[in-house]
RNA sequence: GGGCGAUUAGCUCAGCUGGCUAGAGCAAUUCGUUUACACCGAAUAGGUCGUAGGUUCAAGUCCUACAUCGCCCACCA
């Protein structure tokens, strides 16, 4: 009976059998419980998880067919198990590395993001995140993701943006948020402030300059330091030294003359100064080093700022170094320190540079007004729930990683100076400048700011925090910096449901699960967990499973410029979602790295084929008029075949329930391809070769080979959706099943 | 400098709270089959579970040190 083609066609068939599902409207949880309360099934609770949203400004790589591989093996289990499901799909606009990339796409077609100007820019890059987004889109499902994409978001979107100021708003009003002076890194590519987070290290190549200080009023008499940015003397406002160096003892409140600005700068004595690094002594620019401004702001020294956004010197030096990039600076420095008799010698060296996470460009440590947040005690409230196990990472050694980010959390600098994201929804009467100035300045009035910068002023200093301008007097300026992407995706297990007022809130909140990669645990995970505690006073999720990192077959990065990357197009071509998904669930566990491994997804696909193909054996064993005395025929559960079937659900059941994907997706092969096809089937085609069409025995082993397949089709369609969806399709057909996979229930 | 993890067959890894005569996939070798599937079947070979100690009736499995590798965090000029 049937005659079904030899092998599963994955290209042929898998997009026919999305579009299916699609239609059955089984995706959207709330369709799916009217349909499951129309068959009398007992509806559980429902169960969300919100998808990570990708980035829009590129393809799908293999990371995120991993991660959506196993959100939607949950899903669909939970589906099968009476559970209303909802994965919420969306994209990401993702701040700077969207206006990174899409610089450089303008600037590949030979167009200027300066010259385009702000609005058109930001038109013209959400047009290209809605084209990538779309393509993001089709990938997902083909890697058979189950998601509602009738609620799909954008984070741009008006709505979502709406809870994001709301939050804003209310951190503010609570004194979260603030306003500060401080050093940061500042990346003079992308021309923006960037919190440590957003920053990695690396060791790169360097300069170490020798350079003499004269002591001021003696002949001769020098104080060597020694550093790897000479360009950052001319902001020096101090030489530390450690208190109990006996080279340098003696010139503890002396001063010293910096070179080049002729401008004496006292020596003072610090404790964090190390006697054996470099010469002992240490040039102290404020301005320009983290460690420098620590000290500097313990012995009140000046900040002298010489070192602009983009990397280039300024402020008050002399005239020839302006505008010289920081290198260009370095060397000419250096020639005329030289010159001067007062270079003692250049070593190359290695060492570690802080930089930009995105673009790798080293960044400049510098002075700037930043918007900040306190996170210090949500995080101590996100603490608490990790040790009492309301929420749980796997795998656990990373939850000891969390910890340990929570316990040294660092005020977080949300203010991005970029076009592409959402502008902080901030207004300044007066302007900013005034407002940053009034802060810094206390007790100074909106008069003195005038007559130190020789301005005329209209506005009182204040500041509305709110997404509207005030009122239309003409005194407000609008902030016109964004914030971090992620104060936005931190908040998306809760704004994708429309806020804590929203509709899907009340039925979908908290969600269940997080599943990432573990490199964006603290960008993400943890900012979801502290914005979630904040506004909704519980955690957004109880468990954070971090899948593998999908690595290039020699276990380094995938990377476009190492072209060791591997398209997910082409393994779909080849050998189709199911294979690829399965590769997942053995290879891509928690903690684990997952080299790329091309034969283990072709060894998939074969067991792919392998269900395939037994099914097509037995339907077609099964003769066109023993077909109705079959599908009524009902097994007898003592029989071992059926026994031991319901066994293998509940063992695959468990693993799921465990997560133990890698466990689950062995024993399904295992019992498929090694019980059913190879020991059943075989002992079956035996026993009923001689006997007659429609007797009783054929009638029994048929019906027994076709209960163990439904329910190992549904056991298995977690993990393979298509194929066991296309039998499935298949056994309806004849008469031999009913509705859809996607809807059954597995019977525990 | 601090934290975390890894080290089991040629390769990639399983092995949860100690009972293993140590498993899987892929690769290898031999044989078979071409009317479910060559994207197949039957079989074979391959590991003193990084090293050294310890706890235990019993240790890949727990403890301690060491070695090698990886990741994350950190302001060393």
């Amino acid at each position: 009976m049937g005659n079904l083609p030899k092998s599963f066609d994955s290209q042929q068939l898998e997009p026919k059998i999305y579009s299916r599902w699609e239609k059955s409207g089984m995706f959207n949880p709330d369709k799916m419980r009217e349909s499951l309360k129309s068959k009398g099934v007992d509806i559980e609770k429902p169960f969300t998880i919100t998808l990570p949203p990708p980035n829009a400004n590129g393809n799908l790589h293999l990371g995120h067919m991993c991660g959506y591989s196993f959100h939607d093996a949950i899903g669909r289990y939970m589906r099968m198990t009476g559970h209303p499901t909802l994965l919420l799909p969306g994209k990401d606009h993702a701040g700077i590395q969207t206006e990174t990339a899409f610089t450089k796409k303008l600037k590949e077609e030979g167009k200027d993001k300066w010259e385009m100007g702000r609005e058109e820019f930001y038109k013209q890059c959400y047009d290209f995140c809605m084209t990538n987004a779309s393509n993001a889109r089709d990938q997902e499902k083909k890697i058979g993701l189950s998601a509602d994409y009738s609620r799909e978001f954008f984070t741009l979107d008006e709505r979502l943006t709406k809870t994001v100021y709301e939050t804003f708003e209310m951190m503010f009003k609570d004194g979260r948020v603030y306003r500060d002076k401080r050093i940061v890194n500042i990346c003079p590519t992308c021309k923006t402030a960037l919190a440590d987070i957003d920053t990695e290290h690396e060791e790169r190549r360097g300069i170490f300059a020798y350079i003499k200080y004269p002591v001021a009023g003696k002949e001769d008499e020098y104080i060597k330091v020694a550093t790897t940015r000479p360009e950052t003397m001319l902001g020096d406002t101090a030489v530390a030294v450690n208190p109990d160096d006996p080279k340098y003892k003696e010139y503890i409140g002396k001063n010293v003359i910096l070179p080049i600005q002729n401008k004496e700068i006292p020596v003072i004595a610090d404790e964090e100064v190390d006697m054996e690094t470099g010469t002992g002594a240490l040039k102290v620019t404020p301005a320009h080093s983290p460690v420098d401004f620590e000290i500097g702001k313990k012995h009140k020294l000046e900040v002298v700022n010489v070192i602009d956004m983009e990397g280039c010197m300024t402020g008050e030096i002399p005239e020839r170094f302006k505008g010289m990039s920081s290198n260009e600076c370095s060397r000419a420095l250096c020639k005329e320190l030289d010159e001067q008799g007062l270079l003692v010698k250049i070593e190359n060296i290695r060492h570690e540079v802080t930089i930009c996470e995105r673009c790798k460009t080293a960044v400049e440590p510098g002075i700037s007004n930043q918007w900040y947040i306190d996170m210090s005690n949500l995080a101590r409230g996100v603490l608490k729930t990790l040790e009492s196990g309301e929420v749980k990472v796997i795998p656990s050694g990373q939850q000891k990683a969390l910890e340990h980010f929570y316990e040294n959390i660092q005020p977080w600098c949300i203010s991005r100076q970029l076009w592409w994201g959402q502008r902080i929804p901030v207004w300044y009467s007066g302007g900013k400048k005034l407002y940053d100035w009034l802060q810094e300045n206390e007790g100074k009035t909106v008069k003195d700011f005038e007559g130190e910068f020789n301005t005329k002023i209209s506005g009182d200093g204040s500041i509305h925090v709110g997404e509207d301008i005030p009122d239309s007097s003409g005194v407000w300026e609008g902030e016109t910096d964004m914030f971090d992407t992620w104060f936005s995706s931190g908040q998306w297990p809760y704004s994708t449901l429309g806020g804590p007022e929203g509709e899907d809130f009340a039925k979908y909140y908290p969600t269940q699960m997080m599943i990432h990669a573990r490199d964006i645990l603290f960008w993400w995970s943890a900012r979801m967990l502290m914005l979630g505690l904040y506004r909704t006073k519980e955690v957004p999720f109880n468990t954070i499973f971090l899948t593998g990192m999908i690595l290039a077959s020699d276990g380094s990065k995938m990377s476009k410029s190492k072209g060791n990357g591997v398209e997910p197009q082409e393994v779909f071509e080849k050998y189709g979602a199911d294979a690829l998904r399965l590769w997942y669930y053995s290879d891509a566990l928690p903690g684990s790295n997952a080299p790329i491994r091309e034969e283990k997804i072709r060894g998939n696909r074969n067991f792919v084929n392998k269900i395939w193909n037994g099914s097509r054996f037995i339907i077609m064993n099964m003769e066109e008029s023993e077909i109705e005395r079959v599908s009524e025929y009902v097994v007898n559960t003592d029989v071992e075949r059926v026994r031991l079937t319901r066994e293998h659900i509940q063992k695959v059941s468990k693993y799921i329930e465990k997560y133990q994907f890698n466990l689950g997706a062995e024993a399904i092969r295992e019992f498929f391809w090694h019980r059913l096809c190879d020991v059943w089937i075989e002992e079956i085609k035996d026993e009923i070769q001689e006997e007659e069409v429609g007797s009783e025995l054929r009638v029994e082993r048929l019906s027994e080979l076709l209960f163990v397949l439904k329910e190992s089709l549904r056991i298995m369609h977690p993990f393979v959706p298509f194929v066991t969806e296309g039998v499935w399709q298949e056994l309806v057909g004849l008469g031999l099943a009913e509705g859809m996979l996607v809807e059954q229930q597995i019977e525990g």
